[in-house]
DNA sequence: GTCTATAGAGCGATAGAC
DNA sequence: GTCTATCGCTCTATAGAC
């Protein structure tokens, strides 16, 4: 759909082009406080551009959370395959310590301009607004979702597929809870502990969750 | 402080008066919605009562707020405590699966009239509004937190304290995504996996936490 | 002590000039 | 295509009647 033009004129596509600032702007502050607690005038402010054009180019406040929202997974989920594939081709079945950590250390990854985990974006917003953002994380992280949900099942084959379902809700709890950042370990310990340093989580994170996700099979009723 | 009365004039810790519905309505609504996600009117006409009674009785929203996490902590925590405490007399050190319970059962109980549990208003709350929800933690969960690290690490010897920590903050991300209840596991599962039946969560997540927490210890630089 | 009424600010969205 | 201006609405907090 792109077009490549013989000038140097700013095209929608450009880096600071309104459109473009919009949204790093609202990545940055739906990521800080939420939907509700941002206002679009304070978006477009953060952006050095004018209110109306979150109307604009997104037809709404709305329209400018889905497109953040997909232009933050996008390359998250592709790296996310890039490194299941690595993991895939070192062995079959692939390790499962290498399978959690493509789908971590894509997701703890700190965003251009901000100290924030990409992931604080999708953290935040899992609590409220969930009439939108249902549709968003199905149609963003289905595909995703699925892929490594099958991954596990190939490194983890004493377990039930509920089994696996259960333990990836709960990867998933410890992965945004994480994101979200809650320094609330990093107080309890004193500072030894902190949740913002993404290289400890991933070695404290991957052992704990490779054990859990062992664990023997659950009978169930 | 409470002086009984000879009539059956209402006061203000019955549970018909006006401040007391005003806590009820708003614990459901924050933790339905967030904190931004509800206006003091929509508090007060759910409560039907007048919306200046939130600045009579609590000085502001936010006023009201904390008057809400407070006494949604505070049974919780003594439940915990009691069960922590028949755990412990059970033996020593403490059963981990039982102390595992212990945490996370209270958390998981169904409020009086809504449907959710009551951990939702905290995991709703943790991503916005850090000033005061920090505040707010720190007072309620400070003494209960300490008390389950201890107990931890009375169970699992072989781990230093900085294991015990990081556990528990990927343990308290399990459970608070588990009460944000995010139905995407139900709808990946075809509905076989809820989270919302707490008895099915404590089946699948104690046994995932005890397999967690007992890896071996991390090597640290 | 509880109400009505409203002040004062901020909101999302849009019409229409340029 | 990007702006200014503003509409119509909702918000929190409070002053003052009863």
């Amino acid at each position: 759909m792109k077009i490549e033009r013989h000038t140097a004129t700013a095209t929608d596509d450009e880096p600071g082009s309104t459109p473009e600032r919009l949204v790093a702007a609202a990545e940055r502050l739906f990521a800080e406080r939420g939907f509700n607690g941002v206002s679009v005038r304070e978006i477009a402010a953060a952006a050095a551009v004018n209110p109306a054009s979150v109307g604009y180019y997104f037809r709404s406040k709305e329209g400018l959370l889905a497109e953040v929202y997909r232009r933050h997974c996008q390359p998250m989920n592709e790296e996310r395959f890039r490194l299941l594939a690595a993991a895939r081709e070192r062995a079959r079945p692939p390790a499962l310590a290498a399978v959690l950590e493509a789908f971590i250390r894509p997701a703890l990854k700190l965003t251009g301009d901000a100290k924030a985990p990409v992931t604080r974006l999708r953290a935040v917003l899992s609590a409220e607004n969930s009439e939108l953002l249902d549709k968003l994380v199905a149609e963003n992280f289905d595909r995703s979702s699925g892929r490594f949900i099958d991954a596990l099942g190939e490194c983890l084959p004493h377990l039930s597929r509920d089994d696996i379902y259960w333990r990836f809700h709960f990867l998933l709890g410890a992965v945004y809870y994480t994101a979200a950042g809650p320094h609330r370990i990093r107080t309890l310990s004193q500072g030894r502990c902190d949740p913002a340093d993404s290289e400890a989580v991933i070695r404290e994170l991957v052992p704990f969750l490779s054990a859990g996700l062992s664990a023997p099979p659950v009978p169930r009723p």
